[in-house]
Parts: structure tokens; sequence; C-alpha cells
RNA sequence: GCGCCCGUAGCUCAGCUGGAUAGAGUGUCAGACUCCGAAUCUGAAGGUCGCGCGUUCGAAUCGCGCCGGGCGCACCA
């Protein structure tokens, strides 16, 4: 919508340049928003007063020349008026709104679809939780978030592909099975030593009994050293599965789980190290080797290589990210706890010294969760492995709710949770709020049709019978959506999408409340069952980017 | 000490990448169902946008400096 004032204003501005009033060296963006005070006008462009500068013109009268080349071809511009410092704003007539409205029914559910992304392809990683453990709410927001955000960005026309890196190498998962090796002992009642650096979590004792139908005590009386990896192999696999199991559940699929382990079948670690110290990065100090990756934006090296030989977890990100960038990604995007932003410069490094355009590199810090219950913060240690699970919250209030308030705050600030709130049915639960709208047109549906209405296509439906402000503010709102998921996609930012449904259902409830859409005036009730109809669309489309349900009836 | 994020109504948060008189939900108070779903709606009250400089026609938004909160600063992963 924005779009066609946009060329609008682009074409007055090429006349006013063929009539000599205006020179334009170099073309500004038009810059189009939508005023927050609706008297002055339905779209307000600030070009002039941009222009002042480069003109050295009175932006005024900038203005007034661009106003008077203003017109549309099909001649629905209402009204321009210049105001205050020199904003032009432009009152469009109903029809210029309504002329929009087909298409939304003509699409469907593809409503909102571009080409923004031109189908260059994009990598976006996200959980890659260590398989040490249940995933906690944490690290559902960033699931949360990173499915949709390629829900989002699939629907801006990129290709993506989703991804979860598995640290399934590295002293961890020795740890890990010891863990599980020292419940199993407990399980036969041996005396063990828990060491306070071991997984306290009881979900270890599970993962040790599933050992123990599995093997019965066949283990029991090997030297540590023979079932270390057994143990190691086992749990690792086990929790992994129960990661696999809790994400889909919680309706986040990915297309590959890549396996740390994999990069070090062959010598492919080893050939990129070399590669880097080809090209200088690299170098011995103290007995270790390190990336120089202070020469970029971090603050310090790195180590890539230890002492002992072993190499690092960032010597592993590197080949990983070696590994995106040669499966031929023209974008890769990394979700990461907030706990990792410390990462994000040696990474830019990383993705710099491998010839990756950083224009190209996103990596977004998803903020803390704070659980709350009873109006208190549910307190959570990982070390103690005393902490709320994803599973466990996705029980107590259900998929949607639990998507909803993860998706509905900027992943960038820190997210209150309230988990008395999240489970309530009742008007304070945002979740309901427009999920209701959604039951509630389909319920208008259903009384529609007792009385023998049914949508016709839509020329034969007089849309010029939409003429209430709060209709024409609600099929604005609905023409929106298509720059509401572009700018969103752009800007990486998925609650904005929450957001706008929230204002949505909000203008649609309003509007209920006032006027009626099953009327005795047929023409009249067919036209108002369109606009509702399309605003459905819209809402299904919109929730379906969440992963929120749409229910008929609630 | 250094770095990243946050600070907007009593509470939880938006604010469209610099625009006009700063918004919503919730809470408080007052109202609306003989009529398509009251899980809804209407109205009122509620603000030094943490503080101070600066940049310019114009700042919640950009820059610098403080203050407060969170999280990081390993040859751990």
């Amino acid at each position: 919508m924005k779009q066609t004032i946009r060329k609008l204003i682009a074409d007055a501005l090429e006349k006013a340049r063929e009539a000599g009033e205006l020179n334009l060296n170099g073309l500004p963006d038009i810059v189009v928003e939508e005023p927050k005070d609706k008297k002055m006008g339905d779209f307000s462009t600030t070009i002039a007063m941009v222009l002042a500068k480069i003109e050295k013109k009175n932006p005024r009268t900038i203005a007034e020349a661009i106003a008077g080349h203003l017109k549309t071809a099909e001649g629905d511009l209402a009204g321009v008026e210049i105001a205050g410092p020199g904003f032009i704003n432009l009152k469009m007539a109903p029809s210029f709104y309504l002329r929009g409205l087909p298409e939304v029914a003509e699409r469907g559910l593809s409503f909102g679809d571009s080409s923004l992304g031109q189908n260059q392809k994009v990598l976006l990683e996200f959980v890659s939780a260590n398989p040490t453990g249940p995933l906690h709410v944490g690290h559902g927001r960033g699931a949360a978030v990173g499915d949709m955000l390629g829900a989002l960005l699939k629907k801006a026309g990129y290709e993506v592909f989703k991804e979860y890196y598995v640290n399934d190498v590295g002293n961890q998962m020795n740890t890990l099975g010891r863990s599980t090796w020292l419940r199993y002992q407990e399980l036969y009642g041996r005396n063990i030593d828990f060491p306070d650096d071991h997984y306290q979590g009881e979900y270890i004792k599970d993962v040790a009994r599933s050992v123990q139908e599995e093997k019965g005590d066949s283990l029991l009386d090997q030297a540590e050293e023979e079932v270390l990896p057994y143990f190691r192999e086992f749990s690792g696999r086990f929790i992994l599965n129960g990661i696999k199991e809790h994400l889909g559940a919680f309706h986040v699929e990915f297309d590959s789980w890549f396996m740390e382990q994999s990069l070090y079948e062959g010598d492919s670690v080893s050939r990129i190290i070399d590669g880097l110290k080809d090209k200088g990065y690299v170098y011995e100090k103290d007995g270790a080797v390190w990336l120089k990756t202070a020469d970029f934006s971090d603050e310090k090296d790195r180590v890539v290589v230890k002492k002992s030989g072993e190499r690092t977890y960032f010597c592993s990100d590197i080949a990983y990210h070696q590994n995106k960038i040669r499966r031929g990604f023209d974008k890769i995007i990394n979700i990461w706890g907030a706990d990792h932003h410390g990462y994000v410069a040696r990474m830019q490094a990383v993705v710099e010294t491998l010839g990756f355009d950083l224009e190209n590199f996103h990596t977004l810090l998803v903020q803390f969760v704070a659980l709350k219950r009873g109006g208190e913060k549910v307190a959570m240690s990982t070390r103690s492995g005393e902490f709320i699970t994803l599973d466990e919250v996705v029980r107590e209030v259900g998929v949607d709710a639990t998507r909803f308030f993860f998706l509905m705050r900027s992943s960038d600030s820190h997210l209150d949770f309230d988990l008395d709130l999240a489970k309530k049915e009742t008007p304070e639960n945002p979740v309901f709020y427009i999920q209701y709208a959604h039951a509630r047109i389909c319920s208008i549906f259903r009384t529609a049709e007792e009385q023998g209405f049914a949508l016709p296509e839509v020329s034969k439906i007089e849309l010029s019978l939409i003429k209430e402000n709060e209709e024409l503010d609600l099929v604005k709102k609905i023409l929106a959506y298509p720059e509401t998921i572009q700018k969103s996609a752009q800007a990486l930012e998925v609650h904005r999408v929450s957001h706008y449904l929230q204002e949505l259902v909000g203008q649609f409830h309003s509007y209920y409340n006032k006027h009626r859409i099953v009327t005795d005036d047929r023409e009249l009730t067919l036209a108002r069952l369109f606009l509702v109809n399309c605003l459905r669309t819209t809402i299904r489309s919109g929730l379906g980017l969440l992963g929120v349900s749409t229910p008929e009836k609630m």
C-alpha cells in the first residue's frame, strides 16, 4: 500500500523536475508513513523536508511544487495538504483501499508473500543446545523465535534451511557418560561418590534406568575405561532423542541435525587450520595454536588447538562455519542465547577470515526468560539441575500460549513469562484475544449460512457498500499485512507480527461491537462478510507464522 | 576494569530504523448483552521516555558521559 503511495510521489517528483521546479540531483528514499492523527490524512511524506537541504529551498515551497503534480490514475486521491514544516499529507478515497481487498481473497494464505528474498538460500541455526540435558525454557524461546523466523523468511521469498548443531564432542560428553555410569552403579546399591561437577539432574537417573533395561547388570563389574564409551554414546543419544521429542511436541521442526562429530571424520578440520595458516591468520604460541581474531573486531586472539593437542570448541565452530559457507548459503543466521554474546565478535572474525561477507552473517541474541508463578520468580539453576524444562511448560500451558508468549516480545528484551497468566482462558491472555477473533468470525459465518448467505465471487460483491470508518480502518490494516511481514523479515524481528495481529483483531472487535455483519440488507451483508473473510485469512496467515492454532470454536 | 542487552504509565511492554499532541494490554474507577459468541466493547484517570550534555528544521529513537538492572569476559563446552 505504501509502495503505491511511494510510486505516486515519485511520479509527482518526476513531473516537477520536467516542469523545471526541482533539480533532483540524486533522489533520496521517499519515506511514507501513516500519521498518528487521522485528521492529518491517510499518508504522509517528509520528502519535501529531506529535499530542502539538497535543493536549498524552503521545504514548504518544495512541498507545494510536488503537491501540484500529485494524482492517481483512478482519481482516488481525495485531498492533499501541506502541514507544519513541510509534511505532505495525502487523503485517499475509500475506493483506493477497497481496490486492494479482492487480492486478499484471491491469494488466501499466500497473502503477504513477497519476493524480497529473491530465493536466496538462508541457513538458520538455532537451539543447538548441548545433548547433556533436557531443554529448558530459555531454549524454548530460541526454538520459537527460530522456527517463526524461518517461516517469516520463507514467506518473504527466501529459501530457508533450519539446522540444529549438536555438540556431541568434548569433555562434557565424557562427564555426561560418567554421570550416567555412576547413577547406574547406584541403581545396584553401590556406594558412589557423585562429584559436584557432574550432571546433577534427576534426568540422569532416567538415563541410567534405561541402560539398566537394555543391559541389565552386565556392565556392573567391568572397568570404567571399558564401559565409559558406551555410557557416553548411550547418554548422548538418549538425551538427544528427548530433545527431538520435546521440540516436536512444541511444533518445531528442523531440516537437519548437524553432528559436531561429523566434522572430525576425515582430516577436514586440520586442512582448514592449515588453510588459515597459509593465509597468515594462525600462529603458535606457548605450545598452542591461535587464531588472530583480534585483527578483526575481537578483543583478543583465541586458541584453536590446545597445548595438549586437543581442539577447542571454537575450533569446531570454525570448521562448522566453513562447512556452512561451502554449502553455498547466501545468508547465515545464528540464534544464540544471550549468555553467548561474548562469542559474537570472534565468530564474526572467523567468518571474515573465511572470506564470507559480514553483511550476510547475522547473530541474533535471545535474552533470558524469567518464569513467574504467583507473582514470584521461579528459581532456576542449571548447576543444581533444578530448572523448569520446556516440556513442563508446554504441558502446563499448551503449545499455543507458550509460543505466543515467547514471540510477543522483542527478543533482545528480557522476558517475564507469567505461567499463571499464560494458563488463563480469560481476557487478560493475549493469545485468546486473537484466537477469539478468529472463532468469532467463524461463528458469524455459521450464522450467515444458517440464514442462507453464501459468498459469491468477488465481482458480484458491491464493495463500495463498505464505508463505515471502522470498516475502512480494518481494510487499511489488513492491507498493511504484507508490509509488516517484509519489515519484520528484514529486521529479523518476529515480535512485530504478534503486535500487528493484536492491533488487527482489536480493530475487528471494536467494529463488531458497533456494527452488525449479518443484516436484512443482502448486498451489505455480503460485502461485510467478504471483508471479514479477508480478515480471517490474514489472521490465519499471521498465526500460522507464529505456529499458533486457529480454532473455529473455543 | 572491559564488552553486549535493557531502562517509556502502578505492573508487563510497543513505538514502523530521525517526524507532528509518546501508544497498547493489565490494574483502578464508571458504563454496554430481548440483537451475528460479553474470552468482547465504550469512557475516565494514569508520563520529567533513568539523568545530563551534544548533533539539526525536529530526538524515546543518533553520539558522548554518568546512574541503575541483567549477562558475559578460559588452552570449558
